[in-house]
DNA sequence: TCCTAAGCGAGACGGTACGTCTTGTCTTCCA
DNA sequence: TGGAAGACAAGACGTACCGTCTCGCTTAGGA
């Protein structure tokens, strides 16, 4: 049977927030296949057990993690979605990627790894369908899912190249296509 | 040192096509960090230290494998781009992943492993650039980028959907967003 | 680096002993050589990389249990030497090895592996070195080895013989001849 | 099925002496254990498929060339036994050894592995059972097991030595112990 | 002189054991 | 009670030999 520890007491917060402070640093210096469980909690100074009474899984830390972002880019949301904008989420994403480049890297990158990517990919999907949702009821369309795996494979190519464009230049290529692409559709 | 056992030798051919086949038996019915080389060899009768003189890796195996679906494409291309239509890889692609689509939904879908994906997304890169060429000259440009993302997410879409469309209606979905976006960039 | 774990620790006794006997029940009854990792862990009911984190070999794990044996035949010795007998520990050993006589077999007989009589013919040597000390100084001489070596063999032939003597004839035999090697050099 | 080279073939002979060879070589300056059948064969300039052809192991190989050996020893027998000599085959046999040290160190020694002992000790007791063979009939006597066995000792003692005295010296000693053994026995 | 059978090398193959590594469970003890 | 420490079982990994085998090459020795 699994113990779980109040969530409440100090030192479980203290414990979990070590270890995911530990993750992020290893996710921007290595492969999510090359870190175990003991790397992480040598980082974090955790016993081995203790993460285990915590988290599950090395993903499960990872998922724990991935809220925060979610939350940040809901809070800059606009009122009001400007002109010649598609989506905007976008802009505060990419600048704040450009801000912890390495880290993002390693979450959309070549050699990141897949859990990484399934949750970083299903983010940007639910941003793409929350702003979308006008167009859009129920299951998310193949619109969308065109424009979410579009910004995605953008954001890698972005990421991936040796000498990067200001985070502004890629929102700006992005939101000229993807207007193209929701012309008629809207 | 590694043993390199000679391609044109009849035995290990038909080695590696029994290694082959029996990972795409097991990609198709599992999670790609489920399958050990052990489960491999089983099924292809052969024993584990064999595997090893052909393959460092399952990666490796995988890999060797991709080649056939690229040459298998490439060969179906028409020789003149027909009017309305982005790309011509895309349709038969569809319909090949149609008839494998226990094998495709491994490659591609949300249960795939971050190697398989890689190899297929690098696969689906290529052939746009090829297609694209007289528009991309060097490193493949954002838009390429932009499209092939799309594609593949559009696909990975079609093939998690319970009641999957026919492929050719997919097809067409992705050719007219594809061309609208291309619109004027070319 | 070499996880040596708490010798004093009940769990970590428990499965050190466990091994020990294991290896000793199979000694008994195969050859060295024949004596997989896994057949003694399976018979100690011991998960194999349990086994590697306390010998890093079955042969350290063979030297760990002689010094019983070596502590057994020290702790029997008589405080004076009765006259007509040129060495005490003989009389013990034999019994023992007569009591136990399958692992004794495979101890030294003829189908031991090497490490095995290495272990068992220095703990002749040491003994023969330890009661004859008054005729020897730092390397054991050639007598010591002399005599060691013929008790080796001599107990390596009466375990051989299919129609076994009783122990005592044994060293009465060993005895009388060792008493006529010391006769002058003592 | 096994095939059995014609003997009288001359490359079969040639083959065998150069396996036989580079076997010796080996021994001389590895552990039995640590010698290969690839081993074997890359110094013997012999492909490892032939070597099985000819031998079913490296011990079947090893056996195979104690024959010399033995024919050796044999032929070197003085026609009568000299006085105070309790046995003649050891002196020649200590010649040898000391002529060819890399290798008896290998055979006797506390590297050397089981095979080779066993085979070594076999050697010794047989010749000694043969001088011996007015004192014994049947079955080695105990009396030849315990000379036979002290006189290996002594060899393993003089071969392990640092600063090894000449062959002469050490026959001396064994001459001298031995005859007290014999003394009242015959 | 041919040609046929054997010795031989090369090396692919299945199999088995090795020692290493990581994971997740559990137990014990400390603060 | 939460956490640290660490023993343990389980099982995959890649390596190293082993003994078997099939394939051609070559090299006699007999027709």
């Amino acid at each position: 049977m699994q113990q779980i520890p109040n969530p409440t007491d100090r030192r479980v917060l203290r414990t979990r927030q070590m270890l995911r402070a530990a993750l992020i640093g290893l996710i921007a210096e290595r492969n999510w296949d090359d870190i175990g469980v003991q790397d992480i909690c040598d980082r974090a100074n955790v016993g081995r057990s203790t993460f285990y009474t915590h988290f599950g899984d090395k993903e499960e830390l990872l998922v724990s993690g991935f809220d925060d972002l979610r939350v940040m880019l809901l809070s800059l949301r606009p009122p009001m979605r400007p002109k010649n904008v598609a989506l905007t989420f976008t802009a505060p994403l990419l600048h704040h990627a450009d801000e912890n480049r390495m880290l993002f890297r390693a979450l959309v990158g070549k050699r990141s790894g897949l859990v990484v990517q399934r949750h970083f990919r299903k983010l940007v999907v639910d941003l793409t369908v929350l702003e979308l949702a006008d167009t859009t009821v129920g299951e998310p369309t193949f619109v969308v899912r065109y424009i979410a795996g579009a910004f995605f494979e953008l954001v890698s190519a972005w990421l991936d190249a040796h000498q990067p464009q200001p985070p502004s230049e890629i929102d700006a290529v992005f939101q000229q296509l993807t207007l193209r692409v929701l012309a008629t559709s809207r």
